[in-house]
RNA sequence: CGAGUUGACUAGACAAUCGCUGCUUUAUCGUUGUAUUUGUUGUUUCGGCAUUAGAUAUACGGGUAAAGGGGAGGAAAGUCCGGGCUCCAUUGAGCAGGGUGCCAGGUAACGCCUGGGAGGCGCAAGCCUACGACAAGUGCAGCAGAGAGAAGACCGCCGAUGGUUAUCUUUCGAGAUUUCACAGGUAAGGCUGAAAGGGUGCGGUAAGAGCGCACCGGACCACUGGUAACAGCUGGUUGCAGGGUAAACUCCACCCGGAGCAAGACCAAAUAGGGUUUCAUUACUUUAAAUAGUAUACGCGUGGCUCGCGUGGAAACCGGGUAGGUUGCUUGAGCCUUAGAGCGAUUUAAGGCCUAGACGAAUGAUUGUCACUUUUCUUUUGAAAAGCUACAGAACCCGGCUUAUGUGUCAGCUCACUAA
RNA sequence: GCGCCACUAGCUCAGCUGGAUAGAGCAACGCCCUUCUAAGGCGUGGGUCUCAGGUUCGACUCCUGAGUGGCGUG
């Protein structure tokens, strides 16, 4: 995604959210479903915690992307994740495309 | 066996499935440049040149697919030092400012390392140390204390000599003893303090004092050992010091030009913007006529000139250059092995190896087996459960330092106890 | 990447910049005043001066290292 993006997603966006996490949605124009990721350094002071983030989201949104309809996603996260597991984290993010996909079934 | 100390290594392993990234090879797709060739159009001094379309070959970059092999650290961290590299500046040197500070060596260099000296800590192995100069100058030291730097006289001690009081003796000149502590002497003792101008002993004296002597310790000179710092059961001279603080100013010696890969180099968008040329536009004159000529324009500030500000069409060319892209970018003071030199840091030679290059920032996820740790049962073994490890993520590259940190192994040395 | 600053009571700040007593305001607690509260007055407690070393007789202050937070700049 480039910055022209994020400034979609960020001004026209449906939000959910889980303990953790909280993702912006919004529909998607072309035919695929882009992943960005934002995740602040006041939240996860560590970059080794950062990365470890990011990569179990991009892990997580390749497995579900089949799944999912075409839209934009930006994650964000809260503090206190970089104490979390790797299989709750994993656990979280599946609660949560369930959740879309219900959403943009209706 | 226990306690300690120094140095080095290590940073879970294997397999399966899925995924990321850049590299090599192959295939394929579209596109761009170059070369050859065929044609079109324009121009021509008929050699060519420019333009545009196609074919073939080749090159580089890009997309897709497949295969192969690669992909975080000992600190990648903090950014505390030093260098390489790049650009800018530069005759040279100095001033200012900053840094370093026992000696020698190592090194590209260092505030780093090695070896040595001195001082301190520890029974020892060993560890720690900004460790030049206060006799060039200036400053600082509360309270206490007499005195805090060519020091001072509070309590003390003495009081020879001179004066004074009393007593005794008397040859009446004076003498002896005692008292006073006035002039004066003194720095042994006390007191204060973190610190008070060598220490101990004997002599000496009215009392004292390096005043004299002996020993210890200094200082200076020489000698010896050592490259040197420095050292000495060495010799001589000197009665013996104007102490502390320079992480106070300062002095001395040595070192330092500035910026940083967002450095720098190359390519290079746009309804951005600069310059040059040509044409157009506009004004005036002229002509049948934008035909020809002249001025370059237009608006505002002025009535005019000059001057200032603002606005101005089209094409071609030129250089600068923003966004963006490419490069710099990983072969390097590189790593491993062996041999030589050296106490060592290190270095020399030979052979071998290529070992991350991302940029919204890759190096991962899940599962299984084993290893390891903890807990429980059992108490040789073994079994079960849990954890799946600590600190932590490259961003131009190296050499150090500092800080964080799990487990185990190996080697050297010391002390204590026991046994032989 | 480069450059710089701060850290003192629960909070906001002084503290001799060239060294010897740790202070002010607000807050807290107690008492007075008031029928009660606020305001006002009097008093009290509360500090490992961010941490660890060093220099010094003596360190909040000087030096070194570490930690945390913040600022500027490209």
């Amino acid at each position: 995604m480039t910055p022209d993006h994020f400034k979609a997603v960020f001004s026209n966006a449906t939000r959910f959210s889980s303990k953790h996490f909280t993702i912006l949605i919004t529909k998607n124009t072309d035919n695929n479903n882009r992943l960005g990721l934002a995740i602040a350094k006041k939240r996860v002071k560590l970059a080794v915690q950062r990365n470890r983030i990011k990569r179990l989201t991009r892990e997580s949104f390749r497995l579900n992307q089949t799944t999912i309809p075409h839209i934009d996603i930006v994650v964000m996260v809260k503090s206190g994740i970089d104490k979390l597991e790797n299989h709750e984290i994993n656990h979280q993010l599946d609660k949560i495309w369930q959740k879309i996909n219900q959403r943009y079934k209706r």
